[in-house]
DNA sequence: GTGAAAGCGCTAACAT
DNA sequence: ATGTTAGCGCTTTCAC
């Protein structure tokens, strides 16, 4: 294992000071060609590589974003997270990653240890825990500290940052409506994750979608729960005595769990009931029959938290708003809707 | 915004040295009690944090590992990572991400972007197109500067490295011989990722089972290709054309598609047709019927990998043998496989 | 008990 | 064209 090249060494084994080892290097026009091509040379054979570390101390940046996610198993997630790490690297950024496992502790420990020069940003979606708590405090401090945060799908309209958002309200209220079109009245809401944010303007869009085709909302026909067992138990009741001729899932848990319930039961799919969820991934595909899915743009959403967080970062303005950017959804008719 | 806490200042607003500030706050016996106290209260007033670059520079290292991950897209990986991730917060490391999207290229980028000082050491499953052209040297060359790789179910026999792999080959015969325990006899091998490592074992131990119990190899009843369009082009030809009562699926791809034609074509899961196929997360459970797996301890994977690379950067022995960690499998029995 | 000084590896302003 | 110096923020040895 050979001794880690540094300008020190490569500037004593050539007589010459650090500095003209520095400039060589960095291609600079002060140096001589006939050095410089000595010294680059020099370099190369001993596979010098600048240490990141001391150029990071004295830049006092460290070209790294934090990034905190609830839980990269959710595809969702993953998607975003993919998206991030492409837009951070082509913009010579590294991604340090931490898994809040949606416990408030966590979120708050790892905010503490990346916020001492480890990282220049944050990108994260708070974490259940946290919401259902209210505590905010933590991201404000970060922020008060001079480190800007970038928070995607789950926000809070209590922190003052920039923020990137899928239009679940509006979504919701354009699937819903899509089932309608295709003849259903009796509409089951279903989530397993009702403690969240985005459940809830989710849910807020099935009401909505309902009032305007004046159908009545009907109790026995909604499920909103943030825990999975009382959701399934639930589930299970609802297929077997209410009459319903469509299902809009807020989670995948849900819709999948829903679609499973009724197959098992007999009922034909899309025949005689349609279904359509929030999804992510590959995995509505597979199903059979495939689940018409509302597309969340994972990637894309990363994307473009990347760029805000970079772009401000990157500039030098005090006074630079904060934006909140919105990704449209899509919705993808597969096999679990009848076609118009 | 608050300008950021350094000994320095601190020092100065106290009339001290930076010295004392750093021992007073570092709890050195050294300092008098009055002054510690007065140090400590005023730096946690000032919200001081150690700026871990510098701290880093000193020490020479960072206590942050750089995970280079295929495919975050991928369940199976997913789940690695969340393993890495725990134990090396537990073990107080960071992990810096990069995904190499199966590119021999960018795994080539992300090792020499970081191995300058930005990671202590890696852990990685190597790329697809890094297998498919058995280049390795840039695995070597890190090495040999004295930074330690653990590889991860993608491995190779000629990095002389830390590995954890999944015993793919025993679980395929296990497999097989549990679906010819079933009663299936004519039993199909599908692929679409045979260029992966993996892939081949897995395939080794099918053909081992069929041997076992005098099954003769019918090549009809295997497809083994990298491209999944092909895959599917050929799995309806042999749906529509075969006769087969079992399914050996080695990646998620293959045995869903599978399942899914199969269900159209109106072939009855698990009565005519028993499914076994390697697969991670909680899809598996959400097909119908639900698909039997062998599932491949993702987690653990990722905690081993993490545990045996910060052993190898905490010990101090020039001299540590490579080892190799087999993490079982599991076969799952669900719907997709009739129960004995 | 406190402080001065050196050094981690690098850059850059300022000599020579 | 090359070298000297200071400094990024911190720890640690050695003086006082």
């Amino acid at each position: 294992m050979k001794p880690k090249a540094t300008l020190k060494q490569i500037a004593k084994e050539l007589n010459v000071s650090v500095s003209t080892v520095s400039k060589a290097l960095s291609n600079s026009p002060e140096i001589s060609e006939p050095t410089k091509i000595k010294i680059q040379e020099f370099a190369k054979l001993k596979n010098y590589k600048p240490n990141n570390i001391a150029i990071n101390l004295k830049n006092r940046s460290t070209k790294t974003i934090g990034v905190i996610i609830p839980n990269i198993l959710n595809p969702f997630f993953a998607k975003v997270f993919s998206g991030i790490e492409k837009m951070a690297n082509e913009k010579g950024y590294n991604v340090i990653t931490c898994i809040s496992n949606e416990s408030l502790k966590k979120e708050i420990h790892t905010m503490d240890m990346l916020s001492n020069g480890t990282i220049d940003g944050f990108i994260l979606s708070i974490s259940e825990e946290t919401q259902k708590q209210q505590e905010f405090k933590h991201f404000k401090e970060i922020i008060s500290e001079g480190i800007p945060i970038v928070m995607f799908d789950r926000i809070s309209d209590e922190v003052n940052c920039d923020k990137v958002i899928v239009d679940d309200f509006d979504s919701s209220v354009n699937a819903v409506n899509h089932l309608i079109t295709l003849g259903c009245r009796k509409i089951a809401l279903l989530t397993s994750i009702d403690n969240l944010s985005v459940a809830k303007l989710r849910a807020q869009g099935y009401v909505k979608a309902l009032n305007d085709n004046d159908i009545a909302i009907n109790k026995d026909l909604i499920i909103r729960t943030d825990n999975p067992d009382e959701f399934d138990f639930r589930l299970k009741d609802l297929i077997d005595n209410q009459e319903i001729d469509g299902i809009f899932g807020l989670d995948e848990h849900a819709s999948t769990m829903a679609m499973k319930m009724a197959i098992k039961k007999g009922i034909k799919i899309p025949e005689e009931l349609s279904v359509i969820g929030f999804a992510d991934g590959v995995w509505s595909r597979r199903l059979t029959p495939s689940l018409s899915t509302i597309s969340q743009h994972g990637i894309e959403i990363g994307e473009e938290a990347a760029k805000m967080l970079i772009e401000k970062l990157e500039s030098k303005d005090e006074e630079y708003a904060y934006r909140t950017t919105v990704i449209k959804t899509e919705l993808r008719q597969r096999d679990s809707t009848r076609k118009l």
